[in-house]
DNA sequence: GCCGTTTTCGGCCCGACTGTTTTCAGTCG
């Protein structure tokens, strides 16, 4: 089976032989067109059919005829010729820390080692040391990374599960008095979903001091490496962290930097380039002169463009748009008024009524809906009309007596022939409802598609739950037509959700920014099943952030009484 | 192999750290 994972570790298996090979430039345009097929949201078969490719980035003539090769037969010539010479698991070997082409060449040669089962026995049988370009010292640091390799579990790691205690190591930081300032960077400033690593920026009078205070919290497990500007250690909850010391004038453009993911930076310093300059993480430099560099404003401003929040710092258009002024006013953390999808114990939900809307209104949420699942999810304790009517009652009869309020919803069960679970009668007394698809899923695309549309266009539900109903890490969206569901919530004035429980992250922001183009209306929600899932809220709207979306955009916005209204 | 306000040829981001060298290659982000 072909899959934009494989077609991309393809890819790079090619970049890496052609590395070996001492070919120049070739490798980099293959990793390019890998990065680029591995970070699409559409599968790749689909951007050939529709004649494509050659709009991607990275992806001309000669690999785009590879992809057509690929996406027809499933092989590609030009990989299986240069596989065949070097019979190597570079896949594997690139996971390993420290292991690039050329070191697992230099193994194959002297060893033949092919395989990370042949690296494991040449590693303890002390072979590595003997061979040229090797030692001892990295023989014991093969051993090292190899062990963690065959330890992990996934490689990145949820935000949501991440991000406070990355904020608890930046604040015992703050406190140690070593640093005049310390920040996060990297892909957990722009919110991304997943994280690889934790980057640190810092400022300090004691870099010595500063660089041993941090490898020695109870945090850190081990040191990767050290040294006075760098130091990255292997954190206990199975990642690594970086931190960089930088003089205070360099700051904004370490954060920049550091910030954007690696097409904004490229683009970047394309930029600086065709205007003689030059950027780095120390500055934006006019020959030997730094003309930018305390502030992230500064960096942009002289390279003819507006500063863009880290959330769109990924290469999707802002570096245009902040040329041409047209960035968007995206929507604010702090605009978000309430919660639209959130779980009691009367159906899988581990809190009352009353324990999760007080803990709501302690985050300072105006409202919430109560989305508890519909009687066909028995899993989940699914409610029929019956108690859906008792709880109704109680909802407001609570609404009655406390400022905050309790939208009255429903996590609809979509059936398998996209009819509804809930009779429309007993939908009429709801305020919120979104529906969703749990079970039988394994239908085709196609299948998946009309069940959904059909659901869309009965004028019975408010939103389409987490849409492409993936969980990362253990399941792939579904192979939905998004233009086809997209058409029909533009028609229906249905509403789309972003989910934002860390597995869901739901839909994902390139698809946020696809919908926005349909004038399509987004609802938030953190799907909470217990109390403390409510923060996960915010990562619902970093992800709306991520899409571009604007306040206007986001129901989430506006106040209890208007969300009312939106029930038709 | 890709790409285009230095364009259809001649460039291609760039600095930190490590280990094995004895001035640098490999890897990483």
């Amino acid at each position: 089976m072909g899959s934009n994972k494989d077609l991309s570790e393809k890819l790079n298996d090619i970049a890496d032989i052609l590395d070996i090979e001492g070919v120049k430039w070739e490798p980099r345009a293959y990793r390019t067109a890998a990065l680029t097929v591995s970070g699409l949201s559409e599968d790749i078969s689909k951007v050939y059919q529709e004649g494509k490719l050659l709009e991607l980035e990275g992806i001309g003539k000669s690999i785009a005829n590879s992809i057509k090769e690929y996406v027809e037969s499933g092989k590609i010539s030009k990989y299986e010729k240069l596989k065949k010479k070097y019979p190597i698991d570079f896949e594997s070997f690139r996971k390993i820390r420290g292991m690039g082409p050329k070191r697992a060449y230099a193994l194959y040669k002297a060893l033949g080692i092919k395989t990370v089962e042949d690296l494991k026995k040449a590693v303890d049988g002390g072979k590595i040391q003997n061979i040229e370009g090797f030692g001892e010292k990295s023989e014991e640091e093969l051993k090292k990374n190899l062990e963690s390799f065959m330890n992990v579990k996934s490689d990145r790691l949820l935000l949501g599960y991440v991000i406070d205690y990355a904020n608890s190591i930046v604040e015992k930081l703050r406190k140690s008095g070593l640093f005049e300032r310390v920040e996060i960077a990297g892909s957990m400033r722009r919110m991304r979903e997943t994280i690889g690593d934790i980057d640190i920026l810092a400022i300090s009078e004691k870099p010595e001091s500063g660089m041993d205070f941090f490898s020695k919290m109870d945090e850190v497990k081990g040191i990767v490496v050290k040294g006075p500007t760098k130091t990255t250690v292997e954190l206990s909850i199975g990642t690594t962290c970086d931190i960089r010391i930088l003089p205070r004038e360099s700051f904004g453009a370490a954060m920049q930097y550091f910030t954007g993911n690696k097409d904004h930076n490229v683009k970047l310093r394309k930029i600086a380039i065709s205007k003689g300059l030059k950027l780095n993480e120390y500055g934006l430099f006019r020959g030997k002169d730094s003309i930018a560099g305390k502030s992230e404003e500064e960096i942009y401003s002289r390279l003819g463009m507006d500063i863009m929040p880290p959330e769109l710092r990924e290469n999707t258009g802002e570096i245009e748009a902040a040329q041409e002024h047209r960035l968007p006013k995206i929507v604010n953390y702090n605009e978000i008024l309430g919660d639209l999808h959130a779980h009691t114990k009367d159906s899988d939900g581990m809190n009352s009524l009353e324990e999760m809307a007080s803990a709501a209104e302690k985050m300072g949420f105006k409202y919430i809906a109560l989305t508890n699942h519909s009687k066909s999810l028995p899993v989940a304790h699914g409610l029929d009309e019956k108690r859906f009517l008792e709880l109704n009652k109680k909802i407001d009869s609570f609404n009655e007596k406390n400022n905050i309020k309790i939208l009255k919803g429903v996590e609809l069960e979509i059936l398998k022939d996209g009819s509804l679970d809930l009779k429309n009668d007993s939908l009429k007394g709801l305020d919120f409802v979104i529906g969703a698809m749990h079970q039988n899923l394994n239908m085709s695309g196609k299948e998946l598609t009309n069940r959904l549309i059909k659901a869309i266009n009965s004028g019975n539900i408010n939103t389409v739950a987490h849409p492409t109903d993936r969980i990362i890490g253990q399941r792939e969206g579904l192979k939905l037509d998004f233009e086809k569901v997209m058409e029909a919530c533009q028609k229906n004035q249905v509403l789309l959700e972003i989910d934002g429980y860390p597995e869901r992250s739901d839909l994902p922001f390139d698809l946020v920014k696809k919908a926005k183009d349909y004038a399509i209306k987004f609802s938030l929600g953190s799907d909470s099943h217990r109390t403390e899932h409510f923060r996960f809220l915010n990562l619902a709207c970093a992800i709306a952030r991520r899409g571009w979306l604007e306040k206007r955009d986001v129901i989430n916005t506006l106040e209890y009484k208007e969300v009312l209204k939106l029930r038709r």
